[in-house]
DNA sequence: CAGTGAGCGAGCTTCCGCTTGACTT
């Protein structure tokens, strides 16, 4: 709690100018953080949190003010014909904040924006000032570390808002929307709804998807070595084992072929000079050797120093919390923050290493007082930036306070105390001596039978003073590694030294392909190319996790083949946007308008509208691409992947991954790792039993009835005999003079499991003629929406399914007499009736529609929202809905008060021909019109 | 991913970075 600020106000101990004794609000941007400020500053400020940001573009169509509704840029919140103009909201969750805010300012005579030292917190100190509209004095407080002395020297020296910096946010934050908010629709148009691009998001996933590509292009090789256990007792060894493994690495002075010799296509790399051992060669050595001598030829030893890893900051946390404690990104950060919130540690989403004096003292001390003097160098370490593009707004993760507890001495348990003692080592070890030891290189020598010379190595690692090691050690990705405090002893030996070989083994290995990213893999790679923040990082794999990009394999991610398809359409498409170098360009600009040698307006033009590159090359606006060139993208290409070296095509649809070839299809589990999809596994799963059903012969044709489950439900379909060809003739011309063959849906009182040969030959005779009026066929079949009857172009829907089969010519004379029915029923009675709306006075009622309950009036129809009950809703909220869908929808001239409420669920299909923005109907639009069936009826772009 | 003729209460999905609770399941 901050202080009360009716407590404050008295001879402080600011002194904040002219004001004399005032109350100055402090604000920054974590509860946490004030709380801890609050008791550095003492009286006279009041110390309260912005909670992050507390402005943004508006995410939704809701937030939009209605002003600015009908605007065409009113969907980006960018008015980007009118200078990339932001439209700021306050975000939902913050209203309230916000008023608080407003209130403490009231009672202030300066308020003093102390949010992080960064690009964002530069922006929602702006964003404050701009909502908050100070009539006070208002000033910029900065500090990198919570210390007393760091925050109170701040409160002394503060500056003026930097509006560069501010700047370069605001262009940040609007290339995010533009990039997000304009690409994800293509991809919606394209692959399916839902999906999503992003400056991150896309790169992260593209990461992904190349490793699996290096991984599908890997051939393994295979290699033979020999394995030897020497007794080097004859050596005269005295301390250290009398035996030690070692491995052949030469014959006759040709290097042996080990992992690192062979390329990715399992070949021996063209740089090489190596012999390739194969298994009949290493078992044939390993005979010629038995009973051979063997003597020391080398001994080569050299000083072993390792240095102390730097402090934590978020990535390094990850990746730490992920191989020691098995911890996903996203959990390391939950503990995490409450460590931080209960003031054990200090911030947990930063990119610096830097410790604060008071904190090197603390580790330094601990040093002391835990493992000696011995272990403290001379000088604190000091870490320099890791990161590029690091804002270093906060210290390295550690624990908190002028002087650490050690982790049995903060009460912790569980996952809280395992993750504070690791940051609590880790910062210690890092003020401590680095390790030092000795590794030693022994060449051992011995002539085959054959004459062959054949030398092993073996080396060995002594750690002769642990330093940091004994406090840390950091883990391993690879878990076949050797951690940095492993020793491994070597009998003493000095060259000439006879030594005796007590087994000697051929031994088969294989190369293996990249290894896939695991979250804190993954995390550090983006991190490196300094894609991401601290604080987004586990988000960022929530994110494509979330939209099927990748899943888990264990620890793996693994890209799934929709990922490959949403990859493969931006980077034909999009190149630029998922270059990796896009990210690091982008962070280039932002420092220059941050530095005011460059402008923001300049830029996003160039990116959104197009425009000459700085190196001169024209660049195609992203507006262009995804309206002009839309056409240009081919959903039925982007979505292919064929697999190489056959023709079989994989092919990612809306209803997930399935093979096709030739028209032959079968689908792909949604958890086929892409790389295990070979050649062997497609004909593996085309041989599946598909879960088709024979039913029989139709004892007209021949041939045979499959009752099958398809994308539109069960159906019962012929299987048609390949028609015997020529010579000459190829698989591929065949398909021409293929027959169609006949297909029917089953009645809904049909089973897969249960239907019948005959129900199927019933169902096949259909259409059926009725008879012939207006010199028309008249026939009766299923269709979309049910039974109905065709006449040419009319038609009319049937009450049921077994009309089909029944109707005569008579009653289908008497239907088409009839108009068309608008609805197959008569309107269905509402769900529950309400009182009088307040607005148009009519009556409401709730009804049941195809998109969910909704209530009425008779003239406005607004669906009940989440968390509304058809049987709890009250007049009032209805009311209220029914006010808000006035509000939004500009009035539609439809004729009002339909009555009809159709049960059935509309098919999850529709076949809207729908007007897009570009003139020429061009084979890939429509196909596009048809795969995403409803486009965006963006009828506002005119040219 | 079988092929097919209505007209209907549509509106939304989505970005990246800052930050926490207050909600419901």
């Amino acid at each position: 709690m901050p202080p009360k600020k009716g407590s404050a106000g008295k001879n402080g101990s600011k002194d904040s100018g002219s004001q004399g004794a005032g109350t100055a609000l402090v604000i920054v941007e974590s509860p946490a953080k004030a709380k801890t400020i609050a008791g550095y500053l003492g009286r006279g400020y009041v110390v309260e949190s912005s909670i992050g940001h507390i402005r943004d573009l508006p995410t939704k169509a809701a937030e939009i003010p209605a002003k600015y509704k009908g605007q065409p840029w009113a969907r980006l919140g960018v008015d980007v014909d009118g200078d990339f103009e932001p439209l700021y909201v306050v975000n939902t969750d913050k209203k309230a904040h916000v008023k608080k805010l407003k209130e403490l300012m009231a009672d202030a005579d300066e308020l003093l924006l102390a949010t992080d030292e960064d690009r964002e917190g530069e922006a929602i100190a702006w964003h404050l000032r701009e909502e908050l509209k100070p009539r006070i004095p208002v000033r910029r407080m900065v500090f990198n570390e919570i210390t007393k002395d760091a925050i109170q020297h701040a409160a002394n020296n503060t500056r003026d808002l930097n509006t560069r910096l501010v700047s370069a946010q605001e262009t940040r934050r609007i290339l995010d929307r533009l990039y997000g908010y304009e690409v994800s629709p293509v991809l919606w148009k394209k692959v399916m709804p839902k999906l999503s691009a992003g400056r991150v998001q896309s790169v992260a996933t593209r990461l992904v998807v190349e490793r699996e590509r290096e991984r599908m292009a890997f051939t393994s090789a295979e290699y033979w070595d020999l394995k030897a256990v020497f007794d080097a007792t004859e050596a005269g060894a005295s301390d250290g084992p009398a035996t030690f493994p070692a491995t052949l690495v030469s014959v006759d002075g040709k290097r042996i072929a080990a992992g690192r010799d062979f390329s990715s296509q399992g070949t021996i790399r063209a740089d090489r000079d190596v012999r390739h051992l194969d298994e009949a060669a290493a078992r044939g050595l390993a005979e010629r050797l038995a009973g051979a001598g063997f003597a020391v030829r080398s001994v080569e030893r050299k000083p072993y120093r390792r240095s102390p890893y730097a402090p934590f900051r978020t990535t390094t946390l990850q990746q730490e919390a992920s191989r020691k404690l098995n911890l996903s990104a996203k959990q390391t950060m939950q503990v995490a923050q409450r460590l931080y919130e209960n003031g054990h540690i200090t911030y947990m989403r930063t990119d610096s290493t830097t410790l604060s004096d008071s904190a090197v003292n603390a580790a330094r001390n601990q040093v002391r007082r835990l493992y000696g003097g011995d272990y403290l160098p001379d000088k604190p370490r000091v870490y320099a930036k890791k990161v590029k593009n690091a804002q270093e707004a906060h210290e390295a993760i550690r624990p908190a306070g002028e002087s650490f507890r050690t982790p049995a001495e903060t009460g912790l348990s569980g996952p809280e105390f395992r993750l504070y003692e690791l940051i609590w080592k880790r910062t210690v070890a890092s003020q401590m001596k680095d390790a030092v030891g000795e590794s030693v290189t022994v060449r051992i020598e011995g002539t085959s039978t054959g004459g062959e010379v054949a030398e092993f190595s073996a080396s060995g690692k002594v750690i002769t003073f642990h330093g940091f090691l004994k406090a840390y050690v950091e883990g391993s990705d690879d878990p076949a590694a050797d951690l940095d405090d492993r020793e491994r002893r070597l009998p003493a030996m000095a060259e000439e030294d006879p030594v005796k070989a007590q087994n000697l083994e051929a031994e088969g290995h294989s190369t293996r392909p990249p290894a896939r990213y695991t979250e804190a893999t993954l995390v550090k790679e983006l991190e490196e190319r300094e894609i991401g923040r601290p604080s987004t990082y586990a988000s960022i794999i929530g994110t494509i996790l979330d939209r099927g990009y990748v899943f888990k394999k264990g620890t793996a991610l693994v890209p799934s083949f929709l990922a490959f398809a949403v990859v493969q359409l931006l980077e034909r498409h999009f190149g630029n946007l998922v270059d990796y170098e896009f990210t690091a360009r982008l962070e280039d600009s932002l420092d220059d308008i941050a530095r005011g040698e460059a402008e923001s307006l300049p830029w996003l033009r160039r990116f959104y509208f197009g425009g000459q590159d700085s190196d001169g090359n024209q660049e195609t606006g992203l507006k262009e691409l995804v309206g002009d060139h839309l056409s240009e993208i081919d959903p039925k290409e982007v979505s292919s992947l064929p697999l190489p070296g056959t023709d079989i095509v994989l092919r990612v649809g809306r209803y997930g991954p399935y093979l096709d070839r030739d028209g032959v299809r079968v689908n792909v589990p949604e958890d086929l790792a892409p790389d295990e999809l070979t050649e062997a596994k497609a004909e593996e799963l085309f041989a599946q039993p598909s879960g088709d059903r024979e039913l029989g012969a139709d004892p007209e044709t021949g041939r045979t009835i499959v009752a099958k489950s398809g994308r539109f439900g069960p159906y019962v379909t012929e299987v048609i005999p390949e028609p015997e060809e020529a010579e000459g003739g190829t698989r591929g011309k065949s398909k021409k003079a293929k027959v169609k063959p006949r297909t029917s849906s089953l009645l809904k009182s049909m089973d897969l499991d249960t239907v019948t040969l005959e129900d199927a030959l019933r169902l096949l005779s259909l259409p059926r003629v009725v008879g012939q009026l207006d010199g028309e066929d008249v026939t009766a079949q299923n269709g979309r929406f049910g039974p109905y009857l065709k006449k040419g172009t009319d038609s009319r829907s049937l009450e049921t399914e077994e009309q089909m089969f029944t109707v005569t010519l008579e009653e289908a004379q008497a239907i088409f007499a009839q108009p068309k029915q608008r609805g197959r029923r008569a309107a269905a009675p509402p769900l529950r009736e309400l009182g009088e709306d307040p607005a148009s006075g009519a009556k409401m009622v709730v009804k049941d529609g195809r998109f969910g309950p909704y209530v009425t009036d008779g003239d406005v129809n607004a669906s009940l929202r989440k968390g509304d009950e058809v049987e709890s809703i009250t007049d009032e909220r209805a009311a209220e809905l029914l006010a808000e869908r006035r509000a939004k929808a500009p009035a539609k001239k439809k004729a009002p008060a339909k009555k009809k409420a159709p049960a059935k669920k509309p098919a999850a299909k529709k076949s809207t021909t729908a007007t897009t923005a570009t003139k020429k109907a061009t084979t890939a639009r429509r196909t596009t019109a048809k795969k995403t069936g409803e486009p965006r009826t963006d009828a506002k772009k005119s040219d």
